[in-house]
DNA sequence: CGTGTTTGACCAGCGC
DNA sequence: GCGCTGGTCAAACACG
C-alpha cells in the first residue's frame, strides 16, 4: 500500500478531498497532563484567530498555528537533552528551575496510514494507550546519528481518518530519501514556525 | 547480522 | 501520600 496522504484544512467544511495541499501546523509546547484530548483544543485555537496564512505557492498552503513560543524556536534543536546515554531517563530539573519544554509542532493529516513517509528514518521506541482515545499513541525517534528529533503519532478517536503527528525538535541532517510533498512541507514548517 | 518493532516496566509530574 | 497518566527504556522478538 502506498502512503496516500492528504493533508487537510481544519475547517471540516471542506472535508471533501481538496486538490490543493493544506497543512495545519500547531506549535504546541505547553500541553500538560491535564489535557486529555491533547489536540482537541487546537481546533478552538483555529477559531481564535491564531492562524496565519502563508500561501507558499499556488498549489500549497500552510496554515500555521502559533502559540507564542517562549524560546526562539528549535534553532538549536539538536540539543535534545532527553537522550542521556548514561541511563538516567528523565531530565533532571533543578529546584526552582522551570521545566523547559521543547517546542513542538503538531499537525493533522487525513491519512489511511499512521506513518507518514516524510523521508526520514524513524525508530519506534514506545507506544501508549491514551486516555479518551481508543487508538494508541506511538513514539518515534529519528535514527540518524546525533539527531534526536522525536515525533508522536496518534489517530483521533473521534475521527478515525485523522492522524495527528507531533514533531519535537528539528533535524540536523538532510532528508534521507526524497519525498517531494513532505520535503516541501517540512521545509515550510522550518521556515514558518519556530519549531 | 543489522535494523526496526513490540511490550512490560519504570519514572516523573500532576491533581486530588 | 496516592493514584493516574504520559513519556521512556530496554530486553525480547521479527524480519530482510
Amino acid at each position: 500500500m502506498d502512503n496516500f496522504v492528504s493533508v487537510f484544512p481544519y475547517n471540516n467544511s471542506s472535508s471533501s478531498t481538496s486538490p490543493h495541499l493544506s497543512l495545519n501546523l500547531m506549535n504546541d509546547y505547553s500541553y500538560s497532563s491535564d489535557q486529555n484530548n491533547t489536540y482537541d483544543h487546537l481546533e478552538d485555537d483555529h477559531e481564535h484567530g491564531l492562524v496565519e496564512k502563508n500561501p507558499i505557492s499556488s498549489s500549497e498552503e500552510v496554515v500555521l498555528d502559533h502559540v507564542s513560543p517562549t524560546s526562539s524556536g528549535l534553532g538549536n534543536s539538536d540539543g535534545n537533552d532527553m537522550s542521556s546515554a548514561s541511563g538516567s531517563r528523565k531530565i533532571s530539573i533543578k529546584k526552582g528551575e522551570k521545566k523547559i519544554r521543547k517546542p513542538k509542532c503538531a499537525f493533522q493529516t487525513r491519512s489511511q496510514v499512521d506513518i507518514l513517509d516524510d523521508g526520514y528514518r524513524w525508530r519506534k521506541y514506545g507506544q501508549k494507550a491514551v486516555k479518551n482515545n481508543k487508538f494508541p499513541r506511538s513514539y518515534y525517534r529519528c535514527t540518524y546519528q546525533g539527531c534526536n528529533v522525536k515525533k508522536q503519532v496518534q489517530r483521533l478517536s473521534k475521527d478515525e481518518g485523522v492522524v495527528v503527528t507531533t514533531y519535537e525538535g528539528m533535524h540536523s541532517h538532510p532528508i534521507e530519501k526524497s519525498t517531494d510533498n513532505f520535503e516541501h512541507i517540512l521545509t515550510q514548517m522550518q521556515i514558518y514556525s519556530s519549531c
